[in-house]
DNA sequence: CATTTATGTTGACAGTGTCAACACTAAATT
DNA sequence: AATTTAGTGTTGACACTGTCAACATAAATG
């Protein structure tokens, strides 16, 4: 159900998603849907939560297999971007401004800030390590999201010039964001 | 027309934008804009330029009044945001994915890089006055657009927890910036 | 066996974007 | 001055949509 939503948002667009529409695809008639949603907000809000789901899944395994260290938080930023990227239909749905956190007794908020702890946790890791500011780790990762999510959003929506991809913008804002975020005994050393 | 398309946004939500409704809250019949406008798309996209344009205004205002300078530089990025606080259905409509850049003759994709030229000026006049690194004007253009569009996106969904304002995290994001973007000279002297 | 629950179906209603056909007014052209 | 044209607005209609109410049926439960 979900997956023929998320499949019909990709390969026609957001606007072209339409419950009777996923109904007769299913072989299923038009007001099917409701015995599991409760309405068409419902159904975007489990998309948006399953979406939330796999992106942790995608910051965890970068934060882990790149060693949880410099490497680990660059992968996290690229995985981000490459999620979003990927999975534009799940992206937009989660952004969009379609589901607002909060609505479906938290179902979607709750896997967004399942997100967001890991960054906040690998942030944390870093300033324990010494290799990153002792600001407020919340804010640090506000931050950090403001900045991937930044380079996602403009990507998703054509904004980058088409020399511009996705994936050198967010290498150029690691390193830049590194440089900014970085604490004062490793900033002077790999200032360059 | 436009003036009641986003009034009717502004207070009822973007979903809630009715050609029907504008053009009857106009005291004028339901497909009477249809001879102003090819449809509900072009509609938006008269929105979405309009909102360019108001938005580069802010901009220029700010970085001069500024001084053109650090602070006017800094200046420039809460303006940014607080012109996406402030004009939550414009924003949306710019960068809701609603409307395509290159849709409608470049209607909206020209006051769009009218914007997104005053940040790339600012920045090369920056880095001519040697507090800026020499990266790509371009490139670090796009890198901060993506931080300020971050925040405004992150803002606007209702991301930010209670005790964070937008006004707070763009003051941040600001400073963290300046220290990632500053040239090697005045990264050492200004580092704290 | 009786009954509740979960699930699916059809009919209907109020809205919506959009098109075609029809008016009317002001300007442009002859 | 007469006629044509472009600009603007109106009504009727069509295909679609989300959603609800009423009805059916199969599985689970007592």
């Amino acid at each position: 159900m979900l997956h023929e939503a998320v499949r019909t948002i990709q390969t026609h667009g957001m606007a072209a998603l339409t419950l009777r529409g996923v109904g007769e695809r299913l072989g299923v008639s038009r007001t099917a849907l409701y015995r599991h949603f409760a309405d068409k907000q419902g159904l975007l809000a489990a998309v948006a939560a399953e979406g939330f789901r796999t992106l942790r899944a995608a910051l965890v395994e970068a934060w882990d297999t790149g060693g949880r260290g410099r490497e680990g938080f660059d992968a996290m930023g690229v995985a981000y971007v490459r999620f979003a990227v990927a999975h534009p239909s799940y992206y937009r749905v989660m952004f969009g401004g379609v589901v607002r956190p909060g609505d479906g007794s938290r179902a979607v908020g709750d896997p967004g800030a399942d997100a967001f702890q890991v960054l906040v946790d690998a942030i944390v890791e870093q300033q324990q390590a010494g290799v990153a500011r002792g600001d407020d780790p919340r804010q640090l990762a506000l931050y950090i999201w403001a900045v991937v999510h930044g380079v996602a959003m403009l990507a998703l929506d054509g904004m980058l010039p088409p020399q511009v991809t996705a994936n050198a913008l967010i290498e150029f804002a690691n390193s830049r964001l590194r440089t900014g975020i970085a604490s004062r005994a490793h900033a002077t050393e790999r200032h360059r």
